[in-house]
DNA sequence: CACACGAAATCGTCGAACGATATTGACGGA
DNA sequence: TCCGTCAATATCGTTCGACGATTTCGTGTG
């Protein structure tokens, strides 16, 4: 298993990095930051896939960067528990058991809410509304299509989003998304298209709740959310959470 | 300013690190984990101030370690929020504003909520109760010393304990601690004596209530005392946030 | 078939080096 | 005297090569 982008690329044994590129506000991101973000990008898309072995001499040369680029982007990433440092046996993507995904959202739900309520009562201007609206329905349009990877990204940039106009930066911080993203690249797979279908949606209402600022409505739009997640938690069978031992 | 542990030592230019010390599960701690937690100890102790520049050359040489593993360190503080890096400008200890401060009470609230009411109703067995209560006291007795290294370490074991209780593993990933000791800090020596008892009294509440198996107290118990920080934090003067832009 | 042994693979750490950038201070002209 | 320009320095970002430590795995032996 896990070995997907393993053949598929040969020459060009190097950099499939956006090289130097610029990171939003303006200054270029360090090496080990885009290692970083390749990475969590291709968790979402599904090259990476948990319990899968990182090996140094293999990413260094299929990112074109140094070994010590690499580690501090493994560092990084295991801080945040997407891989899992094992001494002297090697880097692996981060696997959850039930228990670990029900926790994690346990300690989402506080934060989400409360990005939720922040987000309503500060969407004062038009592009702000906008923005929210927008981030909604492109999570509405990648469900549609189906698509896995974009449906993780665009779902991260609603979070984002919202994040952004609530003004709480501490909470971008705290809030555990890198590792719900994770979670959710596993079970992307294997919910039903019902399960699926009434995840998307909530988005929707917790959008609606934002822009008519109503922090009420959109707490309890979250709460309502992740209700849901839960219950489809429980309901998945259990070849859904791997047991291979680390 | 700041360059308390500067010239303490002076032969034996190496290693004040606890060499190859176990980290509690067994495991040898890498070079980096080292230079992190010495670095966090060193906040909590006043030996590192929020503004204060790190020299790679000069933590290289006082530590005896390696520039990579230095920066591995570093990345993981800044991930943390700790330390800001800028770009060929070196590393900074962080430095919160009045907002920033504000902004971090109310994402941990919520967290330090849902970790007192899991620990409320997790604390079944005596050594669980013990361990809340001692906690609770070495804070009281820290307090008392007027110790301020001291109360940070032992407030820092109060929230390790309450979580490990708790038995939500993410939680203690996603609560920001490290960056609530930075805070700690800046706020430790500009609060009143009033002001600091009774912030640590409120410790001993939500003690009472956790080991008393009363999540509704517990949850209760922590908002007070958040309440409380907050009401702290608005009565500080001006100067407790350096405004020193980076 | 179980077990010991050794080779290979991989990781953790270090040291040196080079280019890139920010900061600093000197210099000269208005 | 003051201010702008330019070179020198300090520091960072990154890479490369090296060494020891540890795990993993294949092989030979009893």
């Amino acid at each position: 298993m896990a070995t997907s982008m393993k053949t598929a690329r040969k020459s060009a044994a190097a950099n499939e990095l956006d090289d130097g590129k610029t990171a939003a506000d303006g200054t270029v991101a360090s090496a080990a930051d885009r290692v970083s973000e390749t990475i969590l990008q291709g968790i979402r898309a599904g090259a990476f896939v948990p319990g899968q072995h990182l090996l140094e001499p293999d990413l260094t040369r299929r990112l074109g960067i140094s070994r010590g680029s690499l580690r501090e982007a493994l560092k990084h990433l295991a801080a945040a528990g997407i891989v899992t440092l094992n001494r002297f046996r090697g880097a692996y993507i981060s696997t959850l058991d039930r228990k670990s995904v029900l926790d994690l959202l346990d300690t989402l739900e506080p934060l989400a809410r409360l990005g939720a309520r922040l987000a309503a009562e500060n969407c004062g201007t038009d592009a702000q509304r906008k923005r929210m609206q927008v981030a909604a329905a492109n999570i509405d349009a990648a469900t549609r299509e189906r698509n896995r990877g974009l449906y993780l990204d665009r779902r991260r940039q609603f979070y984002d989003a919202m994040i952004d106009i609530g003004g709480n930066m501490e909470l971008a911080r705290a809030m555990p998304l890198s590792r719900t993203d994770l979670f959710r690249a596993q079970v992307e797979t294997i919910q039903t298209e019902r399960q699926r279908m009434l995840h998307a949606s909530g988005y929707a209402k917790i959008t609606k709740a934002i822009v008519e600022n109503d922090p009420v409505s959109a707490d309890k739009a979250v709460k309502k959310h992740f209700d849901g997640t839960r219950k489809t938690i429980h309901e998945l069978p259990p070849h859904a959470f791997p047991s291979l031992e680390i």
